[in-house]
Parts: C-alpha cells; sequence; structure tokens
DNA sequence: GTCAATAATCATGTATGCAAGATCGCAAGC
DNA sequence: GCTTGCGATCTTGCATACATGATTATTGAC
C-alpha cells in the first residue's frame, strides 16, 4: 500500500464524527477499525491519536478511544471559548477583508438566506458554518482561521442538536444580517460584539435544551 | 517496561524544545531518539504525532519531523493569535478572579518585579510566563485556559528571544502593573485591551529583532 | 571539472508479534 | 441476594520486521 493511509483513516473517522455515524461516547476499537479500513493497527492508532489531539476523540490510557463526549461544563467552556475566537475573527475581518472575502461572505450569507426560506434546517446547518468560515478566511491570519474552524468542528456535534430548538433559525439569520452589516461597514468592534453574543446564545440555548433532555431522562428514569 | 512510555518522551521533548536543548529547525530523527531513549520507533513516532498536533513538531510525510520553526508570517500570525487569547483572558478574568487567583496573581506579578530589579532576565521570563498563566488560571474556564497555555508554549522559545531587546523587561513590567490594576478593579474590557497590545507589542518587537537579525545575515553573505 | 543518471543506502510507513494491564464472568462467602 | 475474589479473555502499548519512497554516493558523459 502505498504510504498514506494514515491522513487518509483520521478523515474518514472525522468525517464519521462530524456526520454523526459515530455518536459521542462511542468506543473506537482499534482492531474492529483496523479490519474495517482493511489495515492494521498502527495506521489507525496513529490517527486516533491526531484526533485525540486535535480533541475529537479522548484516549484513556490503557482503556481505549472514545469519540469526545462533552460534559455540560466542557460545552460551556468551550462555547465561550468559541465565543471569543470569533469576535476576535470579527474585529480582524473587518478591518481586513478583500472585496473577494466579503463577495464570499455575502454569497455564504444568500445561501443561508435560502435555507431559512425552505425552512430547511440541514442545509442552514452546513452553510451556517460556511458563512462562519467566511469570516475566519477574511482575517487574512491563517493561524486563527485554523484555530476558529478546529473549535468549529468540535461543536459542530452539539450545534446541530440546537438548531431544532423552534425558531432558533430565524434567529440565528437574523444576528447573521446584524454581523454582517457590522463587518461590511468596517465596525470591528461591534461584529465582535455581535459575534461574541451569537456564539454564546448557541451555547446557552444548547444548554437549556441539554438540560431539558437530561430532566426527561430522568422522569423516563423514575417514571419506568 | 512500563506503559507510559509515549507521555514521558512527549514531556522529555517538549522539554527539550522549550529549554532550547532542541531547535526550531532541528531534525528529530526517529532512530536516534529511539536509541537515545532507550525505546523502540514505535512510542517515538507516537510522542512526535502528539508534538505535532500542538504545533511544536512539524512532520513533512515520508521526510521526518523537524522541531517546528515559525516563519515571520506564522509568528505575526501567531502573536496575534495569542494577544486575541490572553485579551479574552483578561476581560473574564477581571469578572471571575476569586480571592485566591487574585493572590496568585500578584504573587507572581512580585516575583516579576524582584526579577526587573535584579535585572536576571532569564528569571523575568520565567515569572512573566507564570504572570500569563496565572490570568489564564482566573477565567474559570479550563478549556480556554489550556488554548493560552498551549499557544504560550508555542512561542516561549521566540519570548526568550525578545526579552534581550534592551528596557523590554522594564517596559514589559510595566505593562504588567496595568493589566493587574484594570484585572483587580474589575474592568475586564480595559484589562483585555492592555494585554491585548501587551502582547501584540512583544510580537512586532520580536519581528523588529527578526528582521534586523536578517538584515545582518545578508549583510555578512554579502560582505563575506 | 561539472552535471546527470543510476545504484546503494537509509528513514519512514505499515504490518505483525508479544507482554502487561483491564475487563468480564464465575464462583464462593457474607 | 448481593458483594468480593480469582481466573480467563481481550485490548492496549511497545518491540520488531519488512516494503516503499527519499536521500546520498558513485560513475559516466560532456
Amino acid at each position: 500500500m502505498r504510504g498514506d493511509a494514515t491522513p487518509r483513516l483520521r478523515e474518514a473517522l472525522e468525517d464519521d464524527i462530524l456526520a454523526g455515524r459515530l455518536k459521542p461516547g462511542q468506543r473506537l476499537d482499534e482492531v474492529g477499525l483496523a479490519e474495517r479500513f482493511g489495515v492494521s493497527r498502527t495506521p489507525i492508532r496513529e490517527a486516533l491519536i491526531q484526533l485525540a489531539a486535535s480533541g475529537m476523540v479522548e484516549i484513556r490510557p490503557r482503556r481505549g478511544a472514545y469519540v469526545a463526549l462533552l460534559g455540560p461544563r466542557q460545552l460551556i467552556e468551550s462555547f465561550e471559548l468559541m465565543s471569543e475566537l470569533e469576535a476576535a475573527c470579527g474585529r480582524l475581518a473587518a478591518r481586513r477583508m478583500t472585496p473577494e472575502d466579503r463577495t464570499a461572505l455575502e454569497v455564504a450569507h444568500a445561501d443561508c438566506a435560502h435555507a431559512v426560506s425552505c425552512g430547511d434546517i440541514e442545509t442552514y446547518y452546513i452553510e451556517n458554518a460556511r458563512f462562519h468560515a467566511a469570516i475566519y478566511a477574511a482575517t487574512a491570519n491563517r493561524t486563527l482561521a485554523a484555530e476558529a474552524l478546529r473549535h468549529q468542528r468540535l461543536l459542530q456535534p452539539y450545534r446541530r442538536l440546537q438548531l431544532r430548538v423552534p425558531r432558533r433559525m430565524d434567529a440565528s439569520f437574523a444576528e447573521h444580517q446584524g454581523i454582517l452589516d457590522a463587518l461590511v461597514t468596517g465596525q470591528g468592534d461591534l461584529a465582535a460584539e455581535r459575534l461574541r453574543a451569537h456564539v454564546l446564545v448557541q451555547g446557552e440555548r444548547f444548554l437549556t435544551l441539554l438540560t431539558a433532555l437530561q430532566d426527561e431522562a430522568e422522569a423516563l428514569a423514575r417514571a419506568g
């Protein structure tokens, strides 16, 4: 075999996690994955180590690898970190955006608008990520953009749930409009503030949802 | 051997890099390291992969691992990212600092003061990192604090050079005082602004130093 | 003397083997 | 009936082996 099994495996596993085919908390058995992908354990292990380093997988020594499962505390912290990263991106993007960046942003925003008008949550989920990624790209700071993207991906499985909250998609889109306005008029601090609030509210809504689900589960447990 | 070779190797290599025993750009030969540490290539590879994921090492496929060498562009970007992370930490720390956090900060600041009064650059370099780490810890957000710490370590080899700029240590300490004042008075936005400027100026001074060194090297190349 | 092509060498990437620790099941005791 | 101790099984972590691509050295031509 040609020598590029590890990156291929890493991407395949990451895709599986992001697409929800591998669910948070699920065990990742080395031999099982090796058989499934037709390789030995070695490149599997190396891919898992890389995913663990990026936070998508958790490796417990001598106890195996698991798809990362963020608890409430970690979720709060991650959304807060994300809100700060996005705010930073917004401030820099407002100052440095090129005409191409602006076009890309407006296209992504229009695609979000289309998803909203169709009521298509799944599409909005994807286009929303693109809109934010367009902001990262406009910072002209690849290091910062890469960090923002990495954390976006980390939270992606949880955001997906979050958008199912009633009317959240419309509210999110309205916030995008305000962010875009601030960005294209060069108001970096305003864009930062709006992005911070936009991401934080997502985190808070998500936690509300999470605790509701937990209460529900507990109620079921008591009833059953 | 007992089953913790990989983390031990990772820490040893990271220490070597942070302490300057392994220099940016230096090749990390797997068999050489394996012999030096008395282990096989497998745990060496796993440690290198982890270090690559955290940015301290660069792995070029089929071409080996090297101690990360940041170019001017990456340095600018990294310092800018760091300035935003520190600003975020400052804002949150000003709001959430516990009395213990405040004490730790003041102790770290006093230790910096002592290093300044002794003119001890090497000690200041260490205490400075502690002062900043105390701010991260005061955010009550371990995820954010861990990210800030990781990037602090990434830039540490370069900061060390930077402090040798004349009078930089005194200026840095004066800035710390302003940051501390803003933090203990709960002025989050002010603390954020001062931290951002503090880190950015380090980056800029460092780049000045870097280009000066490069010019010097070129002049020598022309002369020789 | 320099450059290019080719062969030898070497390092990386992957596969496989093996030992130690973790998990699971079963049985014995309370 | 529940818990605890012991043993079997399984998985991980590291070592070793091998193949392929990169690197270097050598040789021949210009």
